[in-house]
RNA sequence: GGGCACUUAGCUCAGCGGUAGAGCACUACCUUGACAUGGUAGGGGUCACAGGUUCGAUCCCUGUAGUGCCCACCA
């Protein structure tokens, strides 16, 4: 027998253990046995380092509904998992622990010990994602996972970078990067996030009332130095005639910068500066005592600041270009660590890049230079996982060509090879790679793929598959043996993310895996990996594999709090999808949300979360989590996750439970003989058609994507049709004597009780699978786990006339129940029903409904008159009539005001059909089914409303 | 500065050229033999605003306002 309520903590794990013994979800098979075509979907790998976020939830429920409905349908599903290695995030970890642990650090250890204890911290826990995605009820291929430092997806990376150098598409640049001092590594654009800064302080040279002091000094460069824009009065080295001052003036943001100026440019037809380029003036730099020239460029804007923009070739992308085409000096003042290097100037050397800002300020005040100080606003770049201020700073890197490896991948978007689920992101990813700047793809870590190039003593290099092939080409080029030193950095992590789809099938060797599941069917993530992910795979399965990695690319949203706000630990609203899985106490809870915040962040986010969970949250299930995140993932929209959400799902799970309890308790059993054509009861003709329909919805969402209109259409039919009224309506054939009837009864709904399990697995997997196997007790043995069992295809069931006569029960079960609400009847109470003026065919339908009328809406009697007593309730719905003689009980004057109330609405919406129906040029130019609805419905209410004021006549 | 979305019930959101929907919340009644994590009935919306197209607009178009996101730039 079945608990009385649904426990999902104590079904889940065997379910998985099951699933796992049974190698439920290895590619190669199907409900069919994988006889039918490949479907496949490499997931999105999670960093290695992670733990379970609701996006992880949100992105594998959907890969998961996607899996199971198409394993059920036939296809051979390959759903390849594995875990990226996670350059940056992977070597902060192990260093965070090291020194947590107080053992020597990265830079200690050296390179090979370093690795040994990253290796070994990804074998202790990197398995931890993992296990969280099984606990999702994921149905990967587990047996195939692959992390992308594994040694046939290393070997992938080599032989793509060897490739690609080979074709002139990968090079070795020296040019600006977006240098991260905190790491010391360059990163690449899609790697920095802008942030706005806007600062407050203002200071005008010359005002008495407001020196610029240290104070003030303080104000302005305080903590953060960024937000103000500063003008330095540049001293000329000698007077021009035609212009007046001694000096031309420069604005910037980031004064420290000035020490690498090479050059002042102006608008070449800004009058102003006329002078100053007749007469090839300079200027002299102060602090630094070079002179540089003033040239003329269009990229000065006499618009902004002063017309006369300072140019650092060294330190500033545009100023970078300008240097090019005016051949000035590229003089980097930064080390890697963005403190002023050797080419500043003495006193400034060793200092940190703020620490200088301020210097340089304080400095040029004291010569008298510095002419104002503004607040401003702007956005200052970042890098995305150290947090730090980015530098443009120059180095040699190496580059992929992304601008020419961009062809191919756009053409196949454009010629519809792949198609963007909602399209519209199509166009973003257009727009970014119509506009892609070159991939910088070397990195200055030690936790990645090694850049397979080798130096000779004269530094020129061997891009080779490894150090054997390095030497042999070395050799050919300096005719003797040379030492080789390999290139020290490593590869963008997105670099080897870009090959997954198909080095995750053991390309570059030719398998039967890239054969059979190549392209892959669909690509599930979220939009802000477009760039990082999707248009690199694009390229990268384009020019390797000559073909797009993957036929769809659905995108969803980003999983937002109830309220629409980010999740962020700061803000103390994140919600781990195993909390509500599991359940959690209000303690732990508070002590997760608020560790490692400040005491004040902390004490904030304790009062929110005890006031959203004053008792904890209580463990919902992973199919409940699962069900609300397929139901809220409309297309192209956010997910708002609410615990209430969540809770109405578990409470559907607990529902179906409980309609299996109950067909259980019936001797619900199925028949491997059932046949949904030939059963007789109208009941259950009616509920085998809406079966079909449902089972058609569901498919046919999922098939488009739409996975909150076919998790709503399963949750509609199994509560609103199967549970509400299939099960009410049978209970009377369950009860009652007509053995044949009973028997056919029990095993429809058996029948259909199968149907919904199926429908619903793909979203509810534990307790649908639970569930299939508990009616083994009882009935035929099932042969197959319902995950491998097959997706119903049903057609030609629907009856019509079954239907239009249960419509009829339940309208007019509906509108007695209103009535007897509304007329203030005893809910227990039972009452006879009239049914007036019927003719045969309706008194005949009534007759053989009479159990199940008086049942569903507590009628004692029904009788068949041929005028509607006098003291009844009349209640009208479509053709038929009917009256609840009320004496004694019914309330006149109630009874009136609901009849005036009814004439009332009905009048109202007649008028809107007359004048409708009026218009000429309706009649005209609608279309013929608009007109005939409108006439129909027109004469519905007429007779609605006949019978409506004949009634309220008669109490009169 | 450029682009893209969004604005529908108290809240969170679906939807759609022709009677406005769901979940939660709310109100009343009901422990009836699957289920109170339940049942029954109900209240609640000039579908942001203004124009236009159309026989007909919540839906299509244009504009306005507000909100969100992406990209770029900053002297």
């Amino acid at each position: 027998m079945l608990d009385k309520t649904f426990q999902p903590a104590a079904i889940e794990p065997r379910i998985a253990a099951e699933w796992e013994k049974a190698d439920a979800f290895k590619a190669g098979q199907g409900a069919s046995g994988g006889r039918n075509a490949p479907y496949s979907i490499v997931i999105p790998p999670p960093n290695v380092t992670g733990s379970l976020h609701m996006g992880h939830a949100l992105n594998n429920t959907l890969q998961d509904v996607l899996a199971r409905f198409e394993r059920m349908r036939g296809r051979d599903v390959l759903w390849q998992a594995g875990t990226d290695h996670a350059g940056i995030a992977t070597q902060m970890v192990v260093e965070r622990q090291l020194a947590a642990q107080n053992q020597p650090g990265r830079r200690d250890l050296g390179r090979e010990k370093f690795l040994e204890k990253v290796w070994q911290w990804k074998a202790e826990s990197g398995g931890v994602i993992v296990n969280q995605l099984k606990r999702l009820g994921a149905s990967c291929d587990w047996s195939r996972e692959r992390f992308t430092m594994d040694e046939g997806l290393s070997r992938a990376v080599v032989r793509v970078f060897v490739e690609l150098h080979r074709d002139g598409l990968i090079y070795k640049d020296k040019r600006l990067v977006n240098w991260d001092p905190k790491f010391q590594t360059a990163i690449s654009d899609l790697e920095v996030v802008q942030i706005e800064k806007r600062g407050t302080f203002a200071w005008v040279s010359g005002d008495p009332e407001k020196p610029f002091d240290d104070a003030a000094l303080g104000k302005a460069l305080g903590k953060d130095p960024s937000g103000q824009m500063y003008y330095f009065r540049y001293p000329l080295t000698e007077k021009v005639a035609g212009y007046a001052p001694d000096h031309i003036v420069v604005a910037t943001t980031r004064p420290e910068t000035m020490l690498g100026d090479a050059a002042v440019a102006v608008h070449p037809d800004d009058e102003r500066y006329a002078p100053l380029l007749k007469a090839g003036a300079k200027v002299k730099l102060p602090l630094v005592g070079r002179e540089i020239p003033i040239i003329a460029d269009d990229y000065s804007d006499p618009a902004k600041g002063t017309g006369a923009v300072k140019i650092t070739p060294a330190h500033d992308f545009n100023d970078f270009e300008v240097g090019r085409r005016h051949n000035l000096a590229q003089t980097n003042v930064l080390d890697a660590f963005g403190k002023i290097n050797d080419e500043g100037p003495d006193s400034y050397q060793g200092l940190d890049r703020f620490e200088a800002r301020r210097r340089v300020v304080a400095d040029i005040h004291a010569l008298g230079l510095l002419e104002k100080i503004e607040p401003t606003s702007h956005t200052v770049p970042h890098g995305d996982r150290s947090g730090a201020v980015v530098e443009p700073w120059l180095t040699d890197q190496w580059y992929v060509n992304a601008a020419e490896m961009a062809k191919p991948a756009i053409a196949a978007v454009k010629n519809g090879k792949t198609r963007f689920v909602p399209e519209r992101f199509a166009n973003e990813y257009f727009r970014w790679l119509d506009n892609i700047q070159p991939w910088c793809i070397s990195r200055q870590l030690w936790w990645g793929h090694q850049i397979p190039a080798w130096y000779g003593p004269d530094g020129k290099f061997f891009v080779a598959v490894d150090e054997a092939a390095a030497r042999t080409l070395a050799k050919a080029h300096y005719k003797s043996d040379v030492e080789l030193k390999r290139d020290e950095d490593v590869l963008d992590t997105w670099f080897s993310s870009a090959l997954w789809p198909f080095s995750t099938m053991g390309w570059p060797d030719q398998t039967g895996e890239l054969k059979k599941y190549y392209p892959t069917s669909v690509l599930v993530t979220g939009f802000d990996i477009i760039f990082f992910w999707v248009a690199r795979m694009m390229m990268m399965g384009e020019h390797f594999m000559h073909d797009v990695p993957f036929r769809d690319v659905y995108i969803h949203g980003l999983v937002r709090d109830g309220q629409g706000n980010k999740m962020s630990k700061t803000r103390g609203n994140v919600i781990d999808p195993l909390d509500i899985i599991d359940g959690i106490s209000i303690e732990t809870l508070v002590a997760k949300r608020t560790v490692g915040l400040s005491k004040e962040q902390a004490n904030k986010v304790e009062k929110e979360v005890r006031k959203d969970y004053p008792s904890g949250i209580q463990s919902y299930g992973t199919d409940a989590l699962r069900f609300t995140m397929a139901a809220m993932a409309a297309q192209g929209s956010d997910v708002k996750l609410s615990i209430d959400r969540v809770e109405g799902y578990r409470n559907f799970a607990t529902k179906l439970w409980n309609a299996s309890r109950f067909a259980e308790m019936n001797e619900c059993v199925r028949q491997p003989d059932f046949d949904p054509r030939k059963v007789t009861q109208t009941v259950n003709k009616w509920i085998i058609g809406e079966t079909e329909l449902a089972a058609k919805a569901v498919t046919q969402s999922i098939e488009a994507y739409k996975f909150n209109e076919a998790a709503g259409a399963a949750y509609e039919f199994v509560w609103g049709q199967f549970c509400d009224w299939y099960v009410e309506l049978i209970k009377p054939l369950l009860m009652g004597d007509d053995e044949t009837a009973k028997s056919e009864t029990r095993a429809c709904t058996a029948w259909v009780l199968d149907q919904i399990l199926k429908i619903l697995h793909p979203f509810m997997p534990f307790i649908t699978e639970e569930l299939w196997a508990h009616m083994v007790e009882h009935g035929v043995a099932r042969r197959t786990m319902l995950c491998l069992s097959e997706w119903p295809r049903l057609d030609g069931l629907v009856d019509q006339a079954a239907a239009d006569e249960i419509n009829w029960i339940v309208r007019l079960v509906s509108e007695i129940r209103s009535v007897r609400t509304e007329m203030s009847v005893p809910a227990g109470a039972k009452i006879p029903l009239v049914i007036v003026g019927a003719d045969p065919a309706l008194r005949a339908c009534a007759n053989r409904n009479e159990d199940t009328l008086k049942r569903l809406a507590r009628i004692d009697a029904i009788t068949f008159e041929v005028t509607a007593p006098k003291a009844a309730a009349l209640i009208v719905t479509g053709e038929t009539t009917a009256a609840l003689p009320l004496t004694g009980i019914i309330d006149m004057g109630a009874e009136k005001k609901r009849l005036g109330k009814a004439i009332e609405t009905a009048n109202s919406d007649l008028a809107k059909m007359d004048a409708k129906l009026g218009n000429p040029n309706f009649l005209e130019r609608a279309k013929e089914d608009a007109i005939e609805e409108a006439r129909a419905r027109k004469a519905e209410l007429e007779a609605e409303i006949t019978r409506f004021s004949a009634a309220l006549k008669r109490l009169a």
